[in-house]
DNA sequence: TCGCGATACTTGACTCCGTCAACCATTCCG
DNA sequence: CGGAATGGTTGACGGAGTCAAGTATCGCGA
């Protein structure tokens, strides 16, 4: 695996050398505008964050000090911003955008904008998806941080197979778990397609600046049963609550179309999941060793008996 | 669909915001390096291509003239790099990397492969593939010509899902298919992976640079009849060859697995699918309406009856 | 063979980028 | 109250990067 981790580094520092050039050059080309790429880093802050002082965007730009003081200074001659010591700290001062700073602004905005319209106007439509996409995921896998809230809404074309694939992943590389596995995920989301009825089942999408972060599904196992099924939430989206929201929105899904009893199956090694079911009123009736994914595991059936 | 392309634009301009101080800084920060990060990329450029004229490097590294001459002279006292004039044209001279250079081009190297290695050190494993992925499928998509040679290999865990994800968008892009397709997708690749058996059947991947680039199945009908199904090349990789070598592979594994046919089925409208398989002996035996993609269209069987 | 435009650099001059260290004024905190 | 920390400014300096002018050589057509 030490020769994996090297193909990755050079995939990576592949990346960052095209990326210097193609890229990075939309970002220095100021064609005609009278800002330099730290000036427009600066004026897209100070724009965003108005009014905000220099230690702010010191570290929201990772500048340094005495640098950022003349490109503040710069600023100030040619009027694009104005300072006025806080009252509440006199060493402080608060900088904002004038009429000429923000007009300034805008011009080296759209130039920006036109800069990566120009790029994204060659691709068609699924690859300017699928490049958005990617480098959305790279920001969020760097930093899940940055990532905005999640929205939980229906399955989009493609999803649900996309999500049979990233769990078969998820579990194999977390629980060894295998082609079995695999199978049974193609099989359900094959059955859910197949009968689609959005009055009776359904399959939730938990959304983070347009990524799948984690999905669920709901099927109708008759004699007024639902079923939850493959719930899932990616890693780099753990630990904000997308799983509770998901299996949530199953539970009103099931109690608004008239189930009487919402099921479910699981693992006794997926606590984390364990958890969000319990805390949402399921009970587990039933334990079972089988041996279905490759790997001895105790199975759970899982109830929650439905207010009418 | 304006207000689309402008999301896109905004998650573009985020990821380059983002990537200027997370990635970018790796390049940068040379700690008790003795290069800077220009003389690193000059460096690399001149390791990989020795020998090289400094015209070459130029528009390599889309550097100015008068810049680069200084750098190389600047190589040249630290006495990095020999300068020769070539034989054939006495104003260029080709440049290479002393033993000094070489060892200087080590030591900034290796710092560089250890600051990406930090950054993926902190990931297990699926992000850091996952993350691998994301940037080299954005450079494909930016930038076709980068990729490497193409690889068809067996498929891996996920894979047949991810198929059945990609095609499913792909076609409902292009021609409007609808849920459908994406359940005959997810059945096909269910009933192979249910049933799969390497002696009998088998699904190959077109590999660029690790990144899903196409792929086709070979299923067993029965009676000695093999079927070859859901072939499909990525946007991004074609007019390279790829649906003739993974078609030609399958060909191939019909007749040494012992099949004396191999038939399938498409469409009219898939003109250059229709290309390959007659150029590889396969002829076109039905045609017939159909209504099952939620659009009126002509399928065609094709069947190639194998040599023993 | 001459001459002219193009090519492969080199050099000078200049501005901006970016860092380090010293410094001032104000605020915080024991 | 006094010392440390904070917010910011300034000087000094070297590298990044651009533009324009200049030199030697090459290619090519008359």
């Amino acid at each position: 695996m030490a020769d994996m981790e090297d193909a990755d580094i050079t995939a990576i520092r592949r990346f960052n050398r095209f990326y210097t050039q193609t890229i990075g050059a939309l970002d220095a080309r100021f064609l005609g505008t009278e800002a330099t790429l730290p000036e427009a880093r600066l004026l897209f802050e100070i724009a965003t964050r108005e009014p905000v002082t220099a230690t702010v965007l010191q570290d929201a730009l990772d500048m340094d000090a005495g640098y950022l003081s003349r490109l503040v200074a710069r600023f100030a001659t040619r009027g694009w911003i104005a300072r006025v010591r806080r009252s509440d700290d006199a060493r402080a001062r608060d900088l904002r955008l004038t009429e000429a700073g923000r007009a300034a602004f805008a011009v080296v905005d759209q130039r920006q904008r036109d800069a990566v319209s120009d790029l994204l106007g060659a691709m068609d439509g699924l690859a300017r998806r699928d490049l958005v996409e990617s480098l959305t995921r790279a920001r969020l896998l760097l930093d899940p941080a940055s990532g905005g809230a999640f929205v939980i809404r229906p399955f989009r074309t493609g999803e649900p197979a996309m999500i049979a694939a990233r769990q078969s992943l998820l579990y194999a590389e977390s629980h060894g778990w295998g082609r079995q596995l695999e199978t049974l995920e193609s099989e359900v989301t094959a059955a859910f397609l197949r009968d689609f009825d959005p009055e009776r089942e359904q399959c939730w999408v938990a959304d983070i600046d347009g990524i799948m972060a984690g999905a669920v599904f709901v099927t109708d196992e008759g004699e007024g049963v639902a079923r939850l099924r493959l719930l899932h939430v990616e890693p780099f989206a753990r630990r904000r609550g997308i799983g509770d929201a998901l299996v949530a929105r199953c539970v009103g899904f099931a109690r608004d179309t008239g189930y009487h009893t919402l099921m479910l199956w699981t693992h006794t090694v997926l606590e984390s999941a364990r958890r969000i079911y319990a805390a949402q009123g399921f009970v587990c009736v039933e334990t079972a060793m089988h041996d279905a994914f490759g790997v001895p595991l105790q199975g759970e059936t899982w109830r929650l008996e439905l207010a009418a």
